[in-house]
RNA sequence: GUCUCCGUAGCUCAAUUGGAUAGAGCGUCGGCCUCCGAAGCCGAAGGUUGCAAGUUCGAAUCUUGCCGGGGACGCCA
């Protein structure tokens, strides 16, 4: 039972002669915002006043009156301007957290109408290894697969993979101009990865040979300009207004242009430095031009290219797969981009045939009134874009899939392109599923600037995940009272605890984030051996255990024993409480889509726990009869904390 | 230029969507291991929620205007 439902359901049949529509004030029942005002409080009695022009403590009393919930909590109490605090009854509680000890759902319970959900998330491209900006997508798409799974929806996490785009032309040119043949059959997806950067290298190579003069002769004008405005005086506040605009503009321009130029003159000397770069590049001055015709030739059904793709596709998803395993991280179904690719041109005269996409500049569009940039579906060339793989996708989980509701877990950059998508796809019918941008922010370096390398590089994926598990090895050999004293531990017992605390971090600090801000990313802080880190909490999981392995107890005999729980502490009460709010953690994650609802519940529930293991002896307790109760309480804890840990995809560890 | 997101303790972030005295972690200061794992617990200090108006019983949250920062803006995905 969520008992935060249960509550606002007691209220909407409480509310129902007070009001036409009950649920909205219904709504406003939540959990107490401090502990000293009860475990729960409504706050309905106000705007209800204010709507039928009463008093709102009076309106509490009436409120009380038809409130029938005298079997869940003590007599409710009215404070302040008319808060309505919930206390739950003693005995209800006990009686309730005895059930949940048996209860292998924790009470979360199915919903009645299960929907289904597909889920994109992850994405990454094929050939180009996978990097940081794919960790949140593939960590936040992953914990909320495993949430709404668990609620018991219908979820299909699908991966759609670029596997179909431009990049696929500079590989294509690559392979057909530049390749390694030996490095090639030795490990065919790094010297893929190879072609893939030299093409792209020399392309900006040209680019910026080509427009660097005019870069700088841009510079140097808005230099000018600059200079001119810096030295006029204004006369009026007007002026003054008008002239403190033009030189942030002009500021931001010549910054602009300076960043430009300045990364244009590295890219012509990475390759001018080089000999052999040199010769690559004045051998191929219509390179970029060259890669996009590859990509064109693929798209249209030329046979090498088509048979080069077959060729280069399983040893790229293989390679990707290697990554997910290590994640720990599963997909329903992957299905990318070129799986829609023949769908495509029956899309476009489909939105043409029905006035929806028309020419414009030689490209096909979909133009949504109210938004200058259009939606493009065909390109001058007669390529098609992710606009219309987009489109060609819904259509597909709306049909083949029988979607309810898509949730595309995507970088919040691109919330331009989803608005253009859903409402183009709402205009072409699809008007009865849910189609929701789960948007999140930008990984950021300590400069909070992107994470980068110190090189300035992106950074790989594998060596992220090697850093942090080498850093948590690190870390448990100083700070763990089981690895410095425990010479006993096997060495593969070791590295399944260092990969479950450094993986469990790196997830942790994503996914303990609202998501939809911009983070730093710092491995000090989420390795650390204290404060509000996975750690914290496989922690807490792993001195419960350390309760069961010292004391000889056998969990499941302790479950199957059945016998009450007895909540006669503060520390007690406070830990069956949390425990019996897990499912409203999840569904409040669930609704919001949003993790770090889960995370605060599971700090929290830790927290708690600790307070009662300092408090509350266990083994030592003073009866048997509370050394069972407590028992039960811990093994509860232990199954709440592992289930909200599994559901974020961290493991968690018996001894740490 | 247009659109969009953001600004909360020294730092990193929350705030159950308009509720009571704005909360955590880190850091700082103080207390707690003869006792189930001190990676812990208990306590203290720390705030004009960028600024200014407005809406109302009540605003970090909604409106408007400034200030400051990020991002996106026709044929990349």
């Amino acid at each position: 039972m969520n008992v935060l439902q249960e509550l606002r359901s007691r209220f909407r049949d409480a509310l129902a002669s007070l009001v036409a529509d009950p649920v909205p004030f219904a709504e406003m029942v939540k959990a107490a915002q401090d502990s000293k005002f009860g475990d729960y409080q409504a706050n309905c009695a106000m705007p209800l006043a204010k709507l039928r022009g009463e008093n709102p403590r009076d309106v509490a009393g009436k409120i009380i009156a038809q409130l029938k919930l005298d079997d869940l909590c003590d007599p409710p109490e009215i404070a302040g301007p008319g808060f309505i605090n919930l206390k739950l009854r003693q005995d209800w509680l006990e009686a309730t957290v005895t059930r949940l000890v048996t209860d292998p759902r924790l009470s979360v319970h199915t919903p009645s109408r299960s929907k289904t959900i597909v889920i994109d998330f992850s994405g990454p491209n094929i050939a180009k290894p996978m990097h940081v900006g794919h960790l949140r997508s593939t960590v936040i798409g992953d914990a909320l697969r495993k949430i709404l799974t668990f609620q018991g929806h219908r979820v299909i996490g699908d991966n759609h993979i670029g596997d179909w785009g431009t990049q696929f032309g500079m590989i294509l040119y690559g392979f057909k101009n530049f390749l390694d043949r030996e490095a090639y059959s030795r490990t065919p997806v790094a010297e893929l990865a190879r072609q893939y950067r030299l093409v792209n290298q020399l392309g900006d190579y040209h680019e910026a040979a080509a427009g660097l003069p005019g870069w700088r002769s841009q510079l140097a004008e808005r230099q000018r300009a600059l200079q001119e405005t810096e030295t006029t005086s204004p006369a009026t506040p007007v002026e003054k207004d008008a002239r403190k605009k033009q030189l942030k503009r002009l500021n931001d321009e010549v910054a602009g242009l300076r960043d430009q130029v300045a990364s244009g003159e590295k890219k012509l000397a990475a390759v001018d430095s080089d000999a052999t770069l040199k010769l690559l590049a004045l051998a191929h001055p219509n390179i970029a031009t060259l890669a996009r015709e590859e990509t064109a030739k693929l798209h249209t059904g030329d046979a090498e290219n088509r048979r080069l793709w077959e060729q280069f596709m399983p040893a790229c998803l293989a390679e990707l797969q290697k990554m997910y395993d290590r994640l720990d991280v599963r997909f329903d179904i992957a299905l990318g981009e070129s799986f829609y690719q023949p769908l495509l041109a029956a899309v476009v005269t489909d939105l043409q045939s029905r006035g929806l996409a028309r020419e414009s500049d030689g490209a096909i569009c979909v133009f949504i009134p109210g938004v200058d940039a259009p939606f493009i579906v065909r390109k001058t060339d007669g390529a098609f874009t992710y606009a219309t793989t987009d489109l060609a996708t819904i259509q597909y989980r709306v049909r083949e899939l029988h979607a309810d509701t898509i949730l595309y877990v995507v970088d919040a950059r691109q919330s331009d392109h989803f608005k253009l998508l859903f409402e183009s796809a709402r205009r072409w019918g699809f008007d009865q599923i849910e189609l929701h941008h789960v948007s999140f922010g930008t990984i950021l370096g300590d400069d909070k600037r992107p994470f980068k390398t110190r090189a300035g590089d992106t950074v790989g994926l594998e060596s992220l995940l090697n850093e942090g598990v080498a850093k948590a090895r690190g870390m448990l050999e100083t700070t763990s009272a089981d690895f410095s004293s425990r010479p006993d531990l096997t060495e593969s017992q070791r590295q399944i605890v260092a990969a479950a605390v450094g993986l469990g971090a790196i997830k942790y600090a994503d996914l303990s984030q609202n998501r939809e801000s911009d983070y730093v990313f710092s491995w000090d802080k989420m390795l650390a051996t204290n404060g509000d880190t996975s750690t914290y909490m496989q922690y807490a999981y792993a001195r419960v255990c350390g309760i069961f392995r010292k004391g000889n107890f056998d969990r499941t005999a302790i479950r199957a024993a059945g016998g009450s729980v007895s909540l006669a502490t503060p520390a007690e009460r406070a830990l069956a409480l949390q425990l019996l709010r897990f499912a409203e953690a999840i569904d409040s994650a669930a609704a919001e889509y949003r993790p770090n609802f889960l995370t605060q519940y599971l700090f929290a529930t830790a927290n708690c726990f600790s307070t009662f293991f300092e408090q509350c002896p266990v083994v030592k307790a003073d009866t048997d009869d509370l050394r069972a109760s407590r028992l039960r309480l811990c093994d509860l804890t232990a199954r709440v904390i592992a289930q909200g840990l599994e559901l974020l995809g961290i493991q968690t560890i018996e001894q740490m």
